[in-house]
DNA sequence: ACACGATCGACAGCATGCTGTCAATCGTGG
DNA sequence: CCACGATTGACAGCATGCTGTCGATCGTGT
């Protein structure tokens, strides 16, 4: 208490422990995809759009604003790795789907991905991660039910 | 392969539950300074001038670039809550310091951020963070060293 | 004493994420 | 069949982080 600098406790390690990998994480992404002209951003929707949805709903599935996805969409767009495909049945909105061009960019920097992967797992073994991942969803759950009965309060 | 937003793999899983995580943390964070009119962003300067030093001192210490801390904290200066004293050894630098209403402020935000952990760790043992963290922490490396090997091929 | 590399703050510009507002459109309930 | 709430994209504005460049200053090595 005397300093709240000094992350003592386990939780404050456990905080900054997730900053480092999350920050590690996305350099790496950025690395990977920016020899292809892209970004971490880019790189996520380019591959929702493998599987040709709206806006709205990769941004529902990624957890973001849809504006956020929305200007990266538009960009995409412009650089010709998407094409916006107009909905019959609603024509509020559009399919984003990729087109030839983003297919291949997206095939490199999968290959990217998968080669940096390699050397990671070389590192760690699988049961280690899941056994990560397990507990790591357990704090999400944690912070989401402590989260939500805040919002109560309001 | 078939399918690269279908996350499968172990490693898949993982990044996306840091991403989960990291994106709560960081949502509480900013649900316990905007109250006092501040941000995560902010916290974490104010926090850091606690034990006075310089802009450049606490960038290197978040692993941030200089300039961002530095926009943050001139905010912060023009707000009253931290001050620049010029260091009569340094002539281009200056000690950013709590002012008295940056102490209270701080405060407050500590005790928020202490109720909050109480909340969390009626849900988490201990001993399951510990772990966590020792695990996330041997991720940073694997992390660290696959990027440094690949700086050398630059 | 001095010259050169490192460090620092200032300034400028960019990417990504968020929020709020608006009009068009959709879909549902009356 | 129509009115109203929900959804969607467009537009605008903000916060945070990064990078690059510049001039001032520091410190080291000669």
């Amino acid at each position: 208490m005397s300093d709240r600098r000094g992350p003592e406790d386990a939780w404050s390690e456990f905080v900054l422990a997730v900053f480092d990998v999350n920050g590690l994480i996305t350099q790496a992404g950025e690395r990977i995809s920016r020899p292809l002209g892209q970004s971490s951003a880019r790189w996520h929707v380019l591959g929702r759009a493998f599987q040709p949805q709206t806006v709205a709903q990769m941004a529902a599935e990624m957890g973001h604003a849809r504006q956020s996805v929305q200007r990266v969409a538009d960009v995409l767009e412009r650089e010709g790795l998407i094409a916006y495909r107009p909905l019959p049945t609603d024509r509020r909105t559009k399919l984003v789907e990729l087109t030839p061009r983003g297919h291949e960019v997206l095939g490199e920097i999968y290959q990217r991905q998968v080669a940096w992967f390699a050397e990671i797992a070389s590192r760690l073994s699988e049961a280690t991660l899941r056994e990560l991942t397990t507990s790591l969803n357990e704090v999400s759950q944690a912070l989401a039910s402590s989260m939500s009965n805040e919002e109560q309060a309001s």
